[in-house]
DNA sequence: TAAATAGTGTCTCTAAGACATTATGTG
DNA sequence: CACATAATGTCTTAGAGACACTATTTA
């Protein structure tokens, strides 16, 4: 039979589900954290979960994201970055659910939370004291966006995502460290951040006990970090999962 | 109101469809391939496509691409790998489809196409000289296919899937430097591969014009071949695509 | 001046890249 | 032998890592 616009029939296969979740980073504290809502109904009722929710049948995957994002935070124009799509047939009682996992990183100073009709609480964890297990096979998800988020550092100017406008050099370290989890050498990282010649000097300085520090403002367009790579170390192991 | 599984709807939102494609590599004539149908049926009827299809609503995506491949070359036990989830609202004019992208790479003797029902033709093109347009969105999944493929290769041991049992060094680094699209210092990548120490040697020659090769096999387990990470150079330039 | 924090300098060692040389087969 | 292809060796240089040192503030 021939087929076209007219008689292709839409309803001929079962569909899945398809969601959009969004892993939310930014430091607080000087610490690594990740939003994440307290389920208000079944299944994983009491569960904390990554943000997410249904797409709509008239918008990207990204926009999807950045919906989703805006909705639970308030926040807008933040780096976004699709991460993998699960779906196991059973990693959602309700019915076959396939979701777009996505990583966001959002600055420190913007967040004005909102439950939403879904939730019963929204918070900030830390990364190292997440209140697993959590809900469907977040953990996993939310595994797999801290590794690629520290592997992804390595080379990229990422980083900045997390900072504020003007930050000194020791704090992009501390940010480093965070995410990667070990410590760095000082001088090595101020040799290393001043070849990539990334940063500009702001005339602002900050006050503090010892000696004050020059504050830096990264060169780039925020959005549009990608051109330029500072790399931090060569070293990268990819982690497979599942 | 109160939900669980006895109330709860899965019919409440709209589902889009949900396909999964499989980018399929391999080497032939000492020059890398991709696997393309040509569309029987309205969209893009006649146009050159890459394979793939609706997922089954009880199989992960894993096994639905797995299946794919099956169906088109009836290949099995590969090389496989989730790529990217491409999901424009209009990227399909039938209806709303996300599609789960993958990459598969598979050697050159194991081939048996099969046209099937959707396609009237099966064919390897050569990357570098490819039908295009092609159908929907697939130069767009194809070019990003080719850039990924391409930075993988520099820090994992994916090139040898797309050797036969053994092979020689210099054959290895034909196929880096067909993915790379460079050439490599042939001292340099004996160097390099032998401090990797991920081959052994077997007692096999192959004789030819000049002196004969030995040749060598892969230490690794093929299917686990993330384990060995033999990083041919440091450089990666990551590419963002849309 | 001591403590605290910011920032620089220097040495070593590894490894990437360029390129020259040697090895082992055939006609 | 000449030719063809395989395989190894060597030199230089860039840069990562370790760590010592200097600078500038407050108490």
């Amino acid at each position: 039979m021939e087929e076209n616009a007219a008689t292709y029939d839409p309803t001929r296969y079962d569909r899945p589900s398809v969601t959009v979740d969004v892993v939310i980073f930014t430091l607080q504290n000087r610490e690594l954290h990740v939003l994440l809502v307290k389920r208000r109904r079944w299944p994983f009722e009491g569960y904390w979960a990554i943000p997410g929710g249904f797409i709509n049948m008239d918008e990207s995957l990204d926009q999807a994201a950045r919906r989703e994002l805006e909705e639970e935070t308030g926040v807008r124009d933040v780096y976004l970055e699709q991460l993998f799509t699960f779906g196991s047939p059973d990693r959602d009682p309700r019915t076959r659910v396939i979701s777009v996992a996505y990583i966001a990183l959002v600055r420190a100073d913007v967040q004005r939370l909102r439950v939403s009709e879904e939730s019963t609480d929204v918070r900030w964890f830390p990364v190292r004291e997440l209140p697993r297990p959590l809900a469907f096979d977040h953990d996993h998800i939310l595994d797999y966006a801290i590794s690629r988020l520290r592997s992804k550092l390595e080379y990229t100017t990422l980083a900045f995502q997390l900072l504020p406008e003007v930050f000194s050099i020791l704090e992009l370290k501390h940010i480093y460290e965070q995410i990667l989890g070990e410590k760095l050498d000082k001088g090595n990282f101020y040799r290393k951040i001043k070849e990539a010649d990334i940063l500009e000097k702001t005339p602002l300085v900050r006050e503090g006990r010892g000696r004050p520090t020059h504050l830096w403002r990264f060169k780039g367009d925020r959005n549009h970090e990608k051109q330029f790579v500072f790399r931090w170390r060569e070293d990268r192991v990819d982690v497979k999962h599942e």
